[in-house]
DNA sequence: GATAGATCACGGTGTCCAGTGTTAAAAGCT
DNA sequence: AGCTTTTAACACTGGACACCGTGATCTATC
């Protein structure tokens, strides 16, 4: 009973549901979809032909089935909206590092997205960064010199990736960088994709000083590769949502930890 | 007498209009403006902020007078709504020689644009580019690999440029490149601007084959700058808007020329 | 300081488009 | 074939946003 009759979702929010309830359950029929969300037929068409495209799910003729696979790396516009005021309280710290003259390399993470957003008013600044969305951001904002960073263009992070990006990364020198990842346990921070792996390792190496940024969802979470040891970055940022003993567990692998306060939701 | 109490024209058309009576005349006050064109002091004064951040003119208390440089490079919007019949025409023509496998190599151009449009149905293909609008186009494309050429970005151009623009593009070899520039005269095809210049040298070097697209206006037109020889380009598209002369002569200095026939207009 | 010119802040208005439903046609299954 | 599920096509709608004007406020120039 997830929803009983509550007030219409938008479509982003009812197919994170949808997904939700097709994970949890393994699988249902469009038309129990329908009655659940009080929407057409059609309309959960849509969204699942939406979900199959990123990969969550599976239709066939009579439903629909969970992806069978263990990897959940979601779309750009899902991380997106999931730990908002985590990532928000996290960039508001990462900003106070960064200072006017500076060139920073953001990678493509939306907690750097959201610290993108916070630069303008750190003008004169270079950015430098491989994500698309970023470089949008950036380009309308005065001020600021931005490096686009090329390579192969992937469309679930929508950045730019490879060898292209990172020999561009390697011909130059930043004074900071800020990195995310998907996991970090143990002393290392982990990633769940391959491709991603080289082009991290590659910011680090071409910023003289670089920044772990990690919501507390990723310290009880472990992915498939390693990126770097935690002691290579300079600082390691992460929210106050996290439990006591990991954060002193996390003190005792890193340089410099840092526990930023969740900030008052906002009033638009 | 431009406009004799004709429909109200949108923003863009009317800055533009703006921008030409101020070109022609020298100089002329807000005041007039508002009365030409039947809109409060307001909106003129906000166009005119626009076009001063555009770099046209210049404003100034009591007034706004043409800036005084002589080059004339217009921004990206302004460029793509002129001669669209002519870069659509051309366009078609230079898609003809496109096959599916290709690696093409586009350059910053609003006719290159034109035919990034007509590249979707070609797939599979692998498209590389520095020019933002375009990569934000073909990323939204499925079957068509996308290679983004990074470097410092150019807000006029809304493209990247630079070292490590042509150092990208000399790490890579496509088969076909295509290319626009300012002018086209005397056997050469010439820039308004320098920083752009060796970027195009870069996607001559590194293609296979390459061709010059420049609509009818390019050929009586000059610039500053030397691009290449038009003999360094396998191809040169023109459209029949030409003078017949001067398709003649580009036909002695070419090693093989295309002339496109304007293509109906569309019935959307 | 007086005045004309420029900007700011707010609210109104029209347009555009994402999102949705309906109906009809197509495609699978039994 | 007969049924169900899925897709295609078209029209509607509500909200978002661009655009513009009005009046108040700020600023340069005399």
């Amino acid at each position: 009973m997830i929803d009983g009759g509550g007030p219409r979702l938008g479509p982003a929010r009812r197919q994170e549901a949808i997904a939700e309830q097709i994970l949890a359950r393994g699988d249902i029929t469009a038309g129990e979809l329908a009655e659940l969300f009080q929407v057409s037929l059609m309309t959960i068409h849509r969204d699942l032909n939406e979900l199959e495209r990123q990969g969550l799910v599976r239709k066939l003729r009579g439903g629909v089935t969970a992806q069978p696979s263990s990897v959940f790396e979601s779309n750009v516009s899902f991380r997106e909206r999931s730990m908002r005021a985590e990532k928000e309280a996290i960039a508001a710290r990462a900003a106070e590092l960064v200072e006017p003259g500076m060139a920073v390399m953001l990678d493509d993470s939306t907690t750097s997205l959201a610290l993108a957003r916070r630069l303008e008013a750190l003008a004169p600044l270079t950015v430098v960064t491989n994500f698309l969305t970023t470089i949008e951001l950036v380009a309308g904002m005065p001020g600021i010199r931005l490096i686009a960073l090329g390579g192969d263009y992937d469309v679930l992070h929508n950045s730019f990736l490879g060898v292209s990006c990172t020999d561009a990364i390697a011909a130059l020198q930043a004074d900071l960088c800020f990195v995310s990842t998907s996991a970090v346990t143990g002393g290392y921070a982990y990633h769940q994709e391959q491709h991603i792996v080289p082009v991290k390792r590659a910011m680090l190496a071409s910023a003289t000083r670089s920044v772990l940024l990690a919501d507390h969802t990723k310290l009880t979470r472990t992915a498939l590769y390693r990126v770097a040891r935690l002691q290579a970055f300079d600082r390691v940022i992460v929210d106050a949502g996290a439990a006591p003993e990991a954060l002193q567990e996390l003190d005792q692998l890193t340089r410099s930890l840092d526990v930023a306060a969740l900030l008052p939701p906002e009033a638009p």
